[in-house]
DNA sequence: GATACGTGGAA
DNA sequence: TTTCCAAGTAT
């Protein structure tokens, strides 16, 4: 039965998926690693002038694998969650290490690496190397909880039940086509804010719809607020090591955030996380 | 399982 | 202006 939702849906991908760098026939495995860890959380439209930028500079693993981890988190900008920068620049030196400079093709060997979790691993295998994998994104959970679930979102963190249904539903040949025209639809129409049910092709068969699109019962999500938090605070400080050429004194990042102890709290957040560094004389730097 | 982790655009 | 949330992962 919920077979029945595949060919609609590969049929209108056919039509309307977007023209993606790293879905075209020459992107590389590298570059589709590097894709899906800069989506991870950021938006496609973000994610575009920074993946292209870094595809220049380090078009394999091993270009990156020759940089310093900082400059990765230099050119990382301010896409967010800098962390996965250092992912991204130990993933290329452990591919250079340990795979012979290729990207590793097997969900296991690739969710070995730092960064990539089951959503990662199962999209790089299939996207890169055509790997028959469910791939349990937020927007296929959305997708899937609409639609045959019959609620508006799906759990706060995936559950085995919804891993099995989206594994009940990995077609026995192309799957991969399959992964990614479902996302494009949680995407471009199964949206999360104001879904265009008019614009979708299962609409008619979706049970969240048929029982009159029913608001989400649950307790609301919690909003994290962002200003004052030692996440805007961390991001301040980087911001600052970013942008300088070499070492800063202590008062250029005294100067960004006011309230000493929380900035203090901060500052050893990013040295334990390894995205800064201080030198002997008191400086501080991104990773050399 | 809950929490920490950035950022900026859209409603 | 405030709130929501975007191809998650690690602890």
């Amino acid at each position: 039965m919920s077979a029945s939702l595949r060919e609609p849906i590969l049929d209108w991908y056919a039509e309307h998926n977007r023209d993606l760098p790293w879905r075209r026939p020459d992107a590389t495995p590298w570059g589709i690693l590097v894709s899906e860890i800069m989506l991870q959380q950021t938006p496609v439209a973000r994610v575009l002038p920074i993946w292209t930028e870094w595809m220049e500079r380090w078009p394999t693993p091993e270009a990156l694998a020759k940089e310093s981890p900082g400059e990765a988190v230099r050119h990382w900008g301010r896409l967010g969650y800098p962390r996965r920068a250092l992912n991204l620049h130990a993933c290329a030196r452990a591919i250079t290490a340990d795979h012979a400079g290729r990207v590793p093709s097997t969900y296991d060997e690739l969710r070995a690496l730092p960064g990539i979790g089951d959503y990662t691993a199962a999209a790089v295998a299939s996207f890169a190397y055509g790997g028959s994998h469910a791939v349990l994104d937020t927007n296929v959970r959305r997708v899937l909880a609409r639609a045959v679930r019959g609620e508006e979102y799906p759990p706060k963190a995936p559950t085995a039940a919804e891993r099995r249904l989206a594994e009940s539903l990995v077609p026995p040949v192309g799957a991969p086509r399959w992964a990614v025209a479902v996302m494009e639809l949680g995407a471009l129409v199964c949206t999360a804010r104001a879904p265009r049910c008019e614009r979708c092709p299962v609409t008619a068969q979706c049970a969240w719809r048929l029982a009159g699109r029913p608001a989400h019962d649950g307790p609301a999500r919690q909003g994290q607020t962002y200003a004052g938090t030692d996440r805007q605070c961390r991001g301040r400080l980087l911001a600052v090591l970013r942008e300088a050429h070499g070492p800063v004194p202590k008062d250029a990042l005294d100067a960004v955030w006011a309230d000493h102890v929380q900035r203090e709290r901060a500052l050893d957040g990013l040295l334990d996380d390894g995205l800064a560094e201080v030198l002997p004389d008191g400086t501080y730097q991104l990773p050399s």
